[in-house]
DNA sequence: GTTCGATATGAGTGTTGTTCATGTAAACAA
DNA sequence: TTGTTTACATGAACAACACTCATATCGAAC
């Protein structure tokens, strides 16, 4: 039967739950609860009268009926996504100017890629990369010499909008064999004799400083690096620990060159944001240059999930 | 933005407008009110921040805007179709009979096609058409000699469903250059004194006998003809006066061969149906070929109108 | 067994799509 | 011109539906 009332919200459904193997996980990234979820798919399967997922296992796996929906579920959100760029840039022009100041150091690892995405759907808009650390980021905003910033600070500062990209946790990073590889997840009192491995940047930046370390009273020794494959390369010969976000480490974890434990017991987790100034929030450029950082960071990256402040 | 919630109905509705050339005639099809249809397109374009179609025009025009989003309605939603072929063959297999025996004799210009189209995406299905004229064709389905029947009789009998596919107009046929063409619509009076034309079936199977002529008291005489080609020759040549089905006639009128007047003030209305078995209506491969039907005859049939009964 | 993580379910609520009843505007006829 | 017809717009009332909240159920790990 064709009259069944299928809607691209249900594609879009399917699409998360296929991706993030969950129901749960899936209503995260929707900004739905998780009952919403369940009961969509369940109107959904009434009203095809086949099964779409299998329930037992985990993660979640697709039926055959769920495959052929999934399918269609690919092959139509992309053409829908275009048209509403296409339409964006009638309404609003084609061409800008997008530069990018960031924060984070390991942030490259994904932006990167999805700028590439991005000129794709948007080559009229002339994107620049601003070099080097910054003090107060998102006052290039207002000083007019940046358009957007990367940023891990919700604050809101009059005149500029933070737009949450996704959550991330970060992990402790441990030489194999290593005493501590032995706990599940780390209490701050274990990094009381460890010396701390980090990007060159203030201690009031560093998340497990400010918000693990510090609350603790634990003030451990720190040694400096400047690039990701140095502070790996620090831990992994012993000399310390470090912290880094799940992303930037997962391809030398498969390796077995460092091991990783949760910090407390449900993880230390931190969230990224897009700032742009609000007069920008709107156009269409910039919009969806937000929009392709998500989409782009959620198929690439591992370990992330939705921000918990909905966009 | 992508974040515009945009859903398949709004690509139904601007194709159904695109289509219908109108708001009022894109309601009918949907089987929604032109109410509905107003404020739904007007809720679309406010979300969009564009305006999709042109109001002034009479047939309605679409803006670039409307365009774009009209090129991926046509896009999408065939596949969208195809996969819940998909899924309704995988719920009731793809295999399967059908028997069809058909009541009206012009109604093979729509339905070899239609069954052309229907073979592409049910190759597994057996397609029978059964000849000859049937004085109770319903009655075939309970005698189990035939699957599907196209009437013009919506006469619900237990155990039969009427799907119905569309209404047409049932046009009168002058030659060219006679007296009563002079007429934008014939009332019943100007039949009295004209030989009418018509297949060889009984009188009450005629509309406009039955539903015209006869409440009127009128009984002009008859002469019968076995093909469409025949009853048009004989008009074209002044014998008499005919009444076809619009669709039937159209190639016919465009090349001046006759020309055609509405009966009555409104038109002569009629509506065909599918009859099936009320245990094969839910049948996948059964419902396909309804949908199919209605379709194809509504992108191929001109001067046709959705079933004023909803399916 | 108890606990934890994940899905299901029922009731209540807010949102939104639809209809009904009009209103308005343009085209056409008298 | 006025009346008539046809088509689209609009506001209020209603109905349907999607979502949330709270809670139940299920399964796996300990």
């Amino acid at each position: 039967m064709n009259n069944t009332h299928i809607e691209l919200r249900h594609l879009r459904l399917l699409q998360a739950v296929a991706e993030a193997g969950g129901l749960t996980a899936a209503a995260e990234r929707l900004h739905l609860t998780q009952s919403a979820v369940s009961h969509q798919l369940k109107a959904l399967e009434d009203a095809l009268g086949l099964p779409l997922v299998e329930r037992a296992a985990r993660p979640l796996g697709l039926t055959a009926a769920g495959r052929r929906l999934l399918a269609l579920a690919h092959a139509a959100l992309p053409q829908v996504d275009a048209a509403l760029r296409d339409l964006a840039k009638l309404k609003d022009g084609d061409a800008g100017e997008l530069r990018i100041a960031v924060e984070c150091h390991t942030c490259y690892d994904w932006l990167m890629p999805a700028m590439d995405s991005y000129r794709d759907v948007w080559p009229g808009v002339e994107l620049d990369l601003l070099g080097g650390f910054q003090a107060d980021p998102v006052g290039l905003l207002l000083d007019g010499r940046a358009d957007l910033v990367i940023t891990s600070e919700a604050g809101s500062r009059a005149g500029v909008v933070h737009a949450p990209l996704f959550g991330f946790e970060m992990l402790a990073l441990l030489p194999p064999g290593h005493p501590l590889a032995a706990k599940k997840w780390l209490a701050p009192a274990d990094f009381a004799d460890q010396t701390l491995i980090t990007y060159p940047v203030p201690e009031d930046r560093l998340d497990l400083v400010r918000r693990v370390l510090a609350p603790a009273g634990i003030k451990p020794p720190r040694r400096e690096a400047q690039l990701t494959v140095a502070i790996l390369q620090l831990v992994a010969s012993r000399r310390g620990l470090a912290a880094l976000p799940a992303w930037a480490v997962a391809p030398y974890l498969e390796r077995g060159y460092v091991v990783a434990r949760s910090i407390g017991r449900h993880g230390l987790w931190a969230e990224l944001y897009a700032a742009v100034r609000a007069a920008d929030a709107a156009r269409a450029f910039v919009a969806d240059f937000i929009d392709t950082v998500r989409r782009d960071s959620f198929a690439r990256l591992p370990g992330i999930r939705a921000a918990v402040t909905p966009p």
